[in-house]
DNA sequence: TATTGTTATACTCTATAACTATA
DNA sequence: TATAGTTATAGAGTATAACAATA
């Protein structure tokens, strides 16, 4: 059908109320996975992310880019890669899109003609010091399903696991 | 990642040893948010199911799919997509891609000739038995981690923010 | 030789809009 | 009208392999 905004915009969670045939999808074992429920969560704040931030078009992953290049100004994409886990070609990738938006530029790096320094453009400047304070506050969301204490918590786990 | 073979085969965590200009990337504001260490962990299990299950050719939510036709055979393609949270035309990339891997098959609904029942092929079903025990290996490992009252914990946490 | 960045190519995931067939 | 599935289109993210320029 048509787009789906039918379906969503009517009732995401309520379907077909009291149909005889409803089917209730189970989980199998897949309620067992940490994995799975990390992944669960993982789109969950990414919806929410999307729907707070959305509106400047950026995702997740390039805000922590231009946070990472303004925290390191004139590191170049191999080091970009490494800081992100990414492979160098999909740092060009990445840093085509953001320099194609004007947030970043590439600079000639003194004494190593083959290396890119990245920084950010003014309006790059401008943008994330605004994206700053939203993804705080929708990050702020996130944690506050959890206690204080639990916040805590989490964020060593997850970075046990990472 | 990646393969990035040349990169990380050579030293993932060593750049450039002891020299002088060697640039640590710090995080910036990043490590205090809750969702940029949701999303490494992530990542991280992303890439030790990949190491684990790569050899199948099954991404994470592949596998998600197959376990969850297996457990509700017969739901239809819109089902599967509120179950799994994505949009009715994504559902039919993934059941593409599935069926053309000859794991899941679409069949015709008595009473309503616009619906399609999906179902495990044979193959699917075995490569699912297979797939289930080397998924739960690498939950393990992942799990393990963390102690097991920790384990317990975060899959609470993690459906809390979910 | 090793490293930096690039290009060509190829997937997966995901969405929106418009359309067909059926309910 | 509403729903099931499809197609066309688009963009992000990611990787491999091969290559040029430079170190």
């Amino acid at each position: 059908m048509p787009k789906t905004s039918n379906v969503k915009n009517t009732k995401p969670t309520a379907r077909r109320r009291q149909q005889p045939g409803l089917k209730i999808p189970t989980q199998g074992m897949l309620s067992e996975l940490v994995g799975y429920h990390l992944r669960r969560a993982q789109q969950r704040v990414f919806e929410d992310f999307t729907a707070a931030i959305g509106g400047y078009g950026i995702t997740p992953g390039q805000f922590g880019v231009l946070v990472l290049i303004e925290a390191n100004t004139g590191l170049n994409q191999s080091e970009l890669g490494l800081a992100m886990g990414v492979d160098r070609s999909t740092v060009v990738a990445i840093v085509d899109r953001l320099e194609g938006n004007n947030l970043i530029s590439r600079h000639p790096v003194l004494g190593d003609r083959r290396a890119y320094a990245l920084g950010l453009t003014a309006q790059g400047k401008s943008v994330l010091a605004k994206l700053k304070v939203r993804v705080r506050q929708h990050d702020r969301r996130i944690a506050q399903k959890l206690s204080a204490r639990q916040q805590a918590q989490f964020i060593t786990m997850l970075n046990q696991i990472a």
